[in-house]
DNA sequence: AGTCTTGTATAAAACGTTTTATCACAGTAG
DNA sequence: CTACTGTGATAAAACGTTTTATACAAGACT
């Protein structure tokens, strides 16, 4: 029996020389009772080191104290991870924090398609759901047996029905091809990745509105994501067999340093000759000196946690947090000439 | 009320025209039912889609079906993360994963010795510690509250007392200086990590070791984890101060890192002047195309929850998978000219 | 005919809380 | 003296399971 601490209601009751209700009341503030009985229980209960039982208190109240995190582009990899991404290490370390802040705990929750699942797995009070695509199944049954939940990044075609938070794809973009820009270049290529989830989509959509306002002919190549650089170095190839732009800017670190790498290859210097950018910080960006953008996982993971939490407990204060933008903080190295 | 699915075993019970025992038995297996019986209510279960209430049933059972990861490298930085670092990522993907297998949960447990902890944080099943350090109080609390805990790399001193998986660090360590000895390199210094973790302490002790095998005077640095590629430079302007060594080895991606860059610095060429090689894979090994272990964090992970879940149900097998070594993998890079 | 088995099925307790409804009592007003 | 009004406390129900102990019948043995 490695839950039970062993001390329950009861033995404070005893102690105290009050009934459980009166400790309840006591120690949850309800009730009515003379603040000197309330003392006497406080201490009582100090005393024996009592702490509530979760699980009793869960069954009576049918609320855990757990939000489950689901990752859904690690769902996508099985247990094994693509190297140099610690994003997804600072978004769970990070909600987890914001979770006990709230006096919540969270529970990593593995590909919930995969048919038996850990029991708890469907149990937890709310769930938080990490870059969804479009249609995504997980979305779906979870919306299915009407559970609470929140998304980071927008459900692409759902976003209506479910509360999200989400990195600010349209303004980091344009604020990125404005520092681009900034540094002269005018061609400017976007390369983004091909998974339908709200952060390509939104970004794309940023791109063709800032060519369209800046009269530029826009110039979009999709790679996979798990190309990784030889996804870059092969949109290298494909970009400088036309019309040669003077910048380019990829949402994915890894590509936007296979770029690089093709692009020293055919002997063009960055930034003199070309600029790069990458949407998303990464070691491949850091150690390749390529400027781009901290997207704060800690943050996103923060407003995530804070707006699953009023949305479990109908606080109105949801209405509020609903839509948070987290704008990404440019990080300027040496692959750009411009100002942010 | 978020947890309910809304049927319970009433509904099933009274749905089959039984009693809730006649149901709780034929679900598990238990007591005396004719298999007409049996099947009825199995039949009548599944039409209405019944799933037994995890929460109630865990009051009644005293077992949460979940277990708790503690990252102590992480707790130690807050919910900012050091760049870089996918280890932790892989590793509780994998956890998440293995224990899901099991039809068990896996928590993220923040801080315990933080004051408020999230109340299911100490009611669950069992926990794995990973890389606790000399008197570490998590691993302290948790026996003075008698849970069930293994950890990933021993602890430093009461390893006796607590089961524990880990890196065959001792062996990866031999290894790798075999690596770099056949490549021609005779002084081989070595840079640690200041943590009193196992990890460290243990690697120390096989290079102590290995030079006194082969006569050889042992160069040994410590340098704080959390220095960075910067502490690798000023280990190497210490190395280099004295008499110069041959090749290096680190424990830490980031140090090996940054003595790459300074020894590049000095105008020395790697491997043909220096090898260098680290213990841990990272982006920053990847990315500077040095030698390094892939310690397997998904193998460890595995081999961890394995045992827990032994622990936990007192399963003899335990005794067998106490003690499990994971062998890490030699990458090898342009940073060394040896074979393993 | 009574007493054991044997095979099925169930009633009820228990797990540790929270909450609703009720109770006892003192003081106050009519 | 009765009736009402608070005030402070508690008994008991409920949450949804699992398990222990018991009940009931039908056949098998003395």
């Amino acid at each position: 029996m490695p839950r039970r601490s062993g001390v329950t209601i009861r033995d404070v009751a005893q102690r105290a020389g009050v009934s459980i209700t009166a400790v309840s009341h006591a120690l949850n503030d309800k009730g009515t009772l003379s603040p000197a009985t309330r003392e006497r229980v406080r201490k009582a209960a100090a005393e024996l080191g009592y702490r509530a039982d979760v699980v009793a208190r869960a069954l009576r109240e049918s609320r855990m104290g757990a939000l489950g995190l689901v990752i859904r582009p690690l769902d996508a990899l099985g247990d094994y991870l693509p190297s140099g991404v610690d994003y997804f290490t600072r978004l769970s370390g990070a909600a987890a924090h914001a979770a006990a802040d709230l006096g919540l705990s969270l529970m990593l929750v593995p590909d919930l398609t995969r048919s038996p699942h850990s029991p708890l797995a469907l149990s937890l009070d709310g769930y938080i759901v990490t870059d969804p695509v479009i249609d995504d199944p997980i979305v779906t049954m979870l919306l299915e047996r009407d559970l609470p939940m929140v998304t980071v990044g927008r459900d692409p075609q759902r976003s209506e029905r479910i509360p999200w938070v989400a990195t600010d794809d349209t303004g980091d973009t344009l604020r990125m091809l404005r520092t681009l820009a900034s540094g002269g270049a005018e061609r400017i290529a976007f390369v983004a990745g091909t998974d339908e989830n709200s952060w390509n989509l939104d970004a794309i959509e940023a791109y063709h509105s800032w060519c369209a306002e800046n009269g530029i002919e826009p110039v979009l190549l999709r790679v996979p994501e798990a190309a990784g650089e030889d996804g870059g170095r092969e949109a290298a190839a494909r970009l400088w067999a036309g019309d040669a732009p003077e910048a380019v800017y990829c949402l994915t670190g890894r590509h936007a340093a296979g770029i690089m790498r093709a692009l020293r290859e055919r002997g063009l210097r960055v930034p003199e000759d070309v600029e790069i950018a990458a949407a998303s910080d990464s070691e491949h960006t850091r150690s390749a000196g390529i400027t781009a953008l901290d997207m704060r996982p800690s943050a996103l993971a923060r407003a995530a946690v804070t707006l699953l939490d009023a949305v479990t407990r109908d606080d109105p204060r949801a209405a509020e947090l609903q839509g948070t933008l987290i704008e990404g903080a440019v990080i300027p190295r040496s692959s750009t000439r411009g100002t942010a």
